[in-house]
DNA sequence: GTCTATACGAGGATAGAC
DNA sequence: GTCTATCCTCGTATAGAC
């Protein structure tokens, strides 16, 4: 897609490739709205970003809301589609539910800017964009997973509702904490490789040891 | 504090109580605030919401952070009073650790605005006025408990920080998706009074059996 | 202490040249 | 497709009467 660059007399600047302007600013809005939210997003620093035009980004979102529609479908299809892919359905509920985990950890430390931009959207915009932007959501799969091991018995006694969510809070907490965090004392690097492989074997052991029986 | 209103020949209006009027602002303002971060908050939508003049706002808090900073190290305050009064050192790790996460889900069950302003704090501005507004924080606190369980080997082997901070996920994360989460189809009500109380029963059952030794 | 009115800057969006 | 220049609304903050 990123063709060479039509760069004639010039040095640097003609670039003239609709899908890397594109793409060049998804990634820089989807940092943006990461940090800040729709609201508090300025269009401006999108654009500083990428050195491309403010404009451009009307151009081929529209408006902000547009762009931010974008941001929000791309991100959360991702999601959605690595942990589909597991056939979950088809494993025993502890082999699922560890499957889940690693799925889900993968997925959100190779873009730590999605447990933040999912949060936004609930907070801010109470899951408005949210909810038009997929049918079928994360926390519906996991309860699935929960159910089935309360009546195999492999799990303790739980709500299937609430501990999805609290699951879901161990892994993904640490993405949202990790501003706050590292203003810590020690100002450990939250998300260097090392840290982002340790957090997901915790997180993981902390779950299953959860919910297991007995 | 709020002494009658002075109400003399007109209906309603003229109330003349600096600390009660201060009080409004704060409270409107720390559900603004909670909801949409600083940046997002616009200052008309707080007066709006207590029927003060805007102007009010400046008058006694100076600007928009300076509010947001009362905001912020009220909320903060609360919660790590609450916490610092359970003399939690005093106690064996499991007790603390169970008090410790039954005083935080009390705590937050009674202001569920807490965990979104400081989750919004932690991610749009870094934590940068949460560090002004307190030296100790609970974390470090939770930290502590469990590396004391873990010398005494009543905890199984975790790493203390890591597991702190998916320990408050666990706790946290029901306030922060409640947004998102009222979404679903079955559209439970996730702050009224009994949901508050099966999560708290959840969450702690959740993280209790997941560090217990064995 | 409280209000109304307003100044002023920031930021979303568009026009039009290239 | 991309840029620069500009419009105009919205939102913070202040002035000044009561």
């Amino acid at each position: 897609m990123t063709q060479a660059k039509t760069g004639r007399g010039k040095n640097i600047k003609p670039v003239r490739d609709a899908e890397a302007t594109q793409a060049v600013i998804l990634a820089a809005a989807e940092e943006e709205f990461a940090q800040h939210g729709f609201t508090a997003t300025r269009t401006e620093a999108i654009a500083d970003k990428t050195k491309v035009a403010k404009s451009m980004i009307y151009y081929y979102f529209k408006d902000k809301e547009g762009l931010y529609r974008a941001v929000l479908t791309r991100s959360h299809a991702d999601l959605l589609e690595t942990i589909q892919k597991l056939e979950l359905e088809q494993l025993s509920p502890e082999v699922a539910l560890e499957n889940f985990l690693r799925a889900l950890l993968n997925c959100v430390s190779r873009n730590p800017r999605l447990p933040t931009i999912m949060f936004h959207e609930a907070v801010q915009n109470q899951g408005k964009y949210y909810k038009e932007s997929s049918s079928v959501n994360i926390d519906t799969i996991l309860i699935a997973i929960l159910e089935r091991g309360l009546t195999a018995g492999v799990f303790r006694s739980l709500d299937p509702f609430q501990a999805a969510i609290n699951i879901m809070g161990a892994c993904l907490f640490y993405f949202i904490g990790a501003g706050n965090i590292k203003q810590f004392p020690q100002g450990k690097r939250l998300l260097s490789k090392a840290m982002l492989e340790q957090h997901a074997q915790e997180a993981i052991a902390l779950i299953l040891a959860g919910v297991r029986s007995s």
